[in-house]
DNA sequence: TAAACATATGAATGCCTGTTCATGTGTATT
DNA sequence: AATACACATGAACAGGCATTCATATGTTTA
């Protein structure tokens, strides 16, 4: 993405030319909230319609209380968000293009039969 | 994407519309590399410049074993390749699109100061 | 207000994982 | 062949984390 950088200077600067801390923490905050099963399919739930606690609970056979707080930590990013209506909570999905972020991972999980990069 | 589904049947066969364990492993496999820190830091590297093990350990201020240890499970998730110069190996992302992803993240990491979505 | 329902929260536990240390394997140099 | 250099690998330890269990908070209905 930026002008091209000879090899020699790169290699010394390496740590200047990458995120700091608190935007790197951030980020793999949200590569890790992704990267457990449960959560995932949480939100691919959630990518096909909105839901409650329960119906999140029952169809994809989680205990009530780990929904509950797997749903805290997708909160706590954004990923999620939940509104009441009387005793359930609804949740959906903060933004659309949590989707297409799967959709590209999962392209580079697809099972390389025989692949070569020149 | 899919054509719209009610509420209602989309409930009952939730289990249905999500990926399977297999492929939600692998998947959710991908997120987890890239939700460690160094990992992040390894794969931001190789996005500048094709770098040896050495060089990245210098540049990052990290012990070679464990840029070793971080270089498997990265090379095992076909996200970086290794080849052999001499005694050293040069590692490069597998993927240029591997970049395109951190963005897309990045762009959600973003501290969101007053947002609302509708 | 009492009871039932839905969700949230806190503590506890067992597993997973990132890092280090020590050492092994591979390659070049003398 | 011996030494030095670059990288890989295995074991071990510590901290983190997902899940469960028990219970609290919030909401509706009778």
């Amino acid at each position: 993405m930026d002008a091209e950088l000879n090899h020699e200077t790169a290699v010394t600067k390496l740590d200047q030319l990458i995120p700091q801390t608190a935007e790197l923490a951030r980020i793999t905050a949200i590569f890790k909230a992704l990267g457990d099963p449960t959560r995932a399919r949480i939100l691919y739930a959630l990518a096909v319609t909105k839901l409650s606690v329960g119906e999140l609970a029952n169809g994809l056979a989680l205990s009530q209380s780990n929904v509950s707080h797997q749903l805290t930590v997708l909160k706590q990013l954004n990923l999620v968000v939940g509104t009441r209506n009387g005793r359930n909570v609804h949740y959906q999905l903060a933004d659309k293009h949590i989707i297409s972020i799967f959709q590209q991972v999962a392209a580079h999980a697809e099972e390389p039969e025989t692949e070569q990069e020149q």
